[in-house]
RNA sequence: GGGAGCGUAGCUCAGUUGGAUAGAGCAUCUGCCUUCUAAGCAGAGGGUCGCAGGUUCGAGUCCUGCCGCUCCUACCA
């Protein structure tokens, strides 16, 4: 509602001014003012048309409310302040809208994008970091999927990569393990082989430390995979599938799913990077050095590193190396093969197949040799925008994708990449210490410390949600001993899921989240459970009234229901600014905002609830309000939980 | 050295493309459960928005310079 009458209002204004004044201004401010009793919006614009005019702004706010009509929907236009030009809105008209839940019409059939989020390396399980970057991804991917985008969710798979060199040298040349014994151990493990893999992991890296030589393990292994063919490739494909399984039964707990499994050993064997190399060349992006450092490599020039003209000072020292000297290629490479298969330049496609199924039938797509591709199945790649979630320390390598992609003249297709970066999750180092780590006394200086899966240093997901899990039941417990185990289990399980997803996503991304339990496992003030229990609050007073809420939301609206009520009315204003906030979440790519809109309906809801006791209000005019304002709310808390993955509970 | 980001209440953080009196949560203190469930509500205290200049009708927000912290910058991935 609030969006589309602030888009009405801006035209409006914008054709007045054009007529007026012959002034085209094509942004045009409006703020919603500092309180309710001023208006629903606030325009400043005369202040910035007091320059060009050569008038005082309060002048010009008088002119332009004195001649300019109100649009639909709009009730009044009054100057305040020092030139301030507040517009009122018609709110039963408004009210009405809200409660007919009017579409955004720009949010009709928009495009097809690509999300790529989670990409986990698939050698050990999945920690709080990881954490984020799957609840920001798959909210990035509700965000756009709510205003009207096509989206295919991708997550990248490096199956051929050092960390899973290194794990596979653990099971081979540490554990001692044959393949057998592997596939046996990815059978038992009691389904946490993942946790089997971050303790071995974790070992690996030191038998590294304790003897630089061990090393040539990692090489040679790495060597063997990139390969194919042989027995150890064999042993780490097994172990990085089943580790991928794990990761997306983890992610599956809290609802979030993917549609496409890319692997980096199919972008090597279906030769994408030998594509892309010649098409590098072609455009001359890449160039061989002859000299410097980096002699006999392919290289690339940074972004905003252009070559001066005058100074011709030998070898660009800072460029990027994309090809070794010994011939092989960087991984910055493969993924600047895999953008251009993302956005369809590279004119190779991956075959196939099915992996993995959801509980609603939905499969999961992995990639593989197009001969052995199932038939009928979908196609991915090939989209005009794409987002890649991926934290804030890969930016420089993200910056040289995107300048590969530029540099070969897409410029469209540059414009369209989007790297959402954030910020990683750090412990505090009392969280460090409980978990039993040992913290140095410089480290307990800080004000937090890097997770680190090469070290083994971390929280793992699992355990964080069976955490929540468990200490969401121990409150539904005691207060719902009327529910069956498996009912309060559920119930607890939504809670845990609310207060994790809504945890991670309250925080901007560019800041650092200092985890800590206390703070994770706190069902109380800005959390998710708070908004689930305005949700449970509104719910317990249709069940009482036996009321359903839909129906409630048809009572008509009286002409005069909110003449003098402001508390009242704020609460729908709010409600109606649903489809603004997703814009704007989507526009500023930040999902924070989605947060503060939740907390804020919910807490103007908990002070209605107080203030008003509905079940026993004997104006039945007055209840049919008072119960269509608790359905408004509740309606659109849970749209909004909904684009967080938030669910909304029976009870609480 | 170069690049990116951060610095706002005791703590953790919001603060839209510059706008009306800088906001939340936690913690502390004071009240409120025979009521639609207190995972809640009401109230109190707590601020030189890192420092110094500048731009303008107006700066937490933009520009410049400092101070402090973090990350990135390897023929690792």
């Amino acid at each position: 509602m609030y969006l589309s009458l602030q888009n009405r209002l801006v035209a409006h204004v914008r054709a007045f001014l054009k007529q007026k004044y012959e002034i085209d201004l094509t942004n045009i401010v409006v703020e919603q003012p500092p309180k309710i009793e001023f208006g629903e919006f606030a325009l400043p614009v005369s202040f910035e048309l007091a320059r060009t005019l050569r008038k005082a702004p309060r002048k010009i706010a008088d002119e332009i409310v004195a001649e300019m009509t109100l649009p639909e929907g709009f009730a009044k236009f009054e100057v305040a302040g020092a030139g301030y030009i507040n517009a009122r809105l018609d709110r039963t008209a408004a009210a009405a809208m809200v409660a007919g839940g009017v579409k955004n019409e720009a949010a009709e059939a928009r495009g097809k994008v690509l999300v790529e989020h989670t990409s986990i390396n698939p050698n050990k399980a999945a920690h709080i970091g990881h954490l984020r970057n799957s609840i920001l991804g798959d909210t990035l991917v509700r965000l756009l999927r709510a205003a009207g985008y096509k989206v295919d969710v991708q997550n990248y798979i490096d199956n051929t990569g050092v960390q899973v060199a290194d794990v596979v040298v653990g099971f081979e040349r540490m554990a001692k393990k044959s393949k057998e014994e592997i596939e046996a151990l990815i059978a038992g493990s009691e389904g946490r082989f993942d946790f089997y893999c971050w303790d071995l992991y974790a070992r690996v890296s030191q038998w590294y430390e304790a003897d630089k030589a061990n090393l040539q393990a990692r090489r040679d292994t790495l060597h063997l995979l990139e390969v194919g063919g042989n027995e150890t490739a064999e042993i780490a494909q097994k172990i990085s599938m089943a580790v991928l399984r794990r990761h997306l039964e983890t992610m599956q707990r809290l609802d979030i799913e993917y549609d496409f499994l890319p692997q980096e050993s199919d972008i090597l064997h279906l030769h994408f990077w030998a594509r892309a190399f010649e098409l590098l060349k072609e455009a001359g992006v890449l160039y061989f050095e002859e000299e410097g450092k980096n002699k006999g490599c392919w290289v690339m020039t940074r972004p905003g590193n252009v070559k001066d003209e005058g100074a011709e000072a030998g070898p660009d020292e800072d460029a990027k190396v994309i090809v070794r000297s010994n011939g092989t290629v960087g991984y910055v490479g493969k993924d600047i093969a895999y953008h251009m298969w993302k956005f369809g330049l590279l004119g190779l496609d991956f075959g196939y197949r099915k992996f993995y199924e959801y509980a609603d039938g939905r499969p999961v797509w992995i990639s593989c040799d197009p001969k052995d591709g199932e038939a009928g199945a979908p196609h991915f790649g090939g989209v005009g925008a794409i987002y890649n979630v991926i934290d804030a320390r890969q930016s420089d390598p993200q910056e040289t994708v995107k300048q590969a992609i530029l540099l070969m003249g897409h410029e469209a297709e540059a414009a369209r990449y989007t790297h959402f970066s954030y910020e990683m999750v750090a412990l505090t180092p009392r969280c460090a210490m409980e978990l039993g780590y040992a913290v140095s006394e410089e480290d307990q200086q800080r004000s937090y410390i890097e997770v680190s899966g090469r070290k083994g240093f971390g929280v793992k997901a699992d355990d964080l949600l069976d955490k929540l899990i468990e200490a969401a039941k121990s409150e539904v417990d005691a207060r719902h001993a009327e529910l069956s185990e498996e009912e309060r289990r559920e119930i607890a399980t939504q809670i845990a899921i609310g207060a994790l997803r809504y945890f991670m996503l309250k925080f901007t991304k560019q800041s650092v989240i200092a985890f800590d339990f206390r703070e994770a496992l706190s069902f109380e003030g800005e959390t998710g459970p708070y908004v689930q229990y305005a949700v449970v609050r509104a719910s317990n007073i249709f069940r009482k009234a036996g009321v359903d809420p839909e129906d409630a939301l048809k009572a008509a609206i009286a002409a005069d229901a909110f003449a003098g009520n402001d508390d009242l009315w704020s609460l729908w204003l709010a409600a109606g600014q649903t489809a603004k906030v997703i814009e704007q979440c989507i526009a500023s790519t930040e999902p924070a905002a989605l947060t503060k809109h939740a907390f804020q309906l919910a807490q103007q809801f908990n002070n209605f609830y107080h203030k008003h006791h509905i079940l026993t209000e004997e104006d039945a005019g007055r209840k049919a309000l008072l119960l269509a304002t608790a359905a408004v709310v509740r309606k659109e808390l849970i749209a909004t939980m909904a684009v967080m993955g938030i669910p909304a509970p029976a009870v609480m």
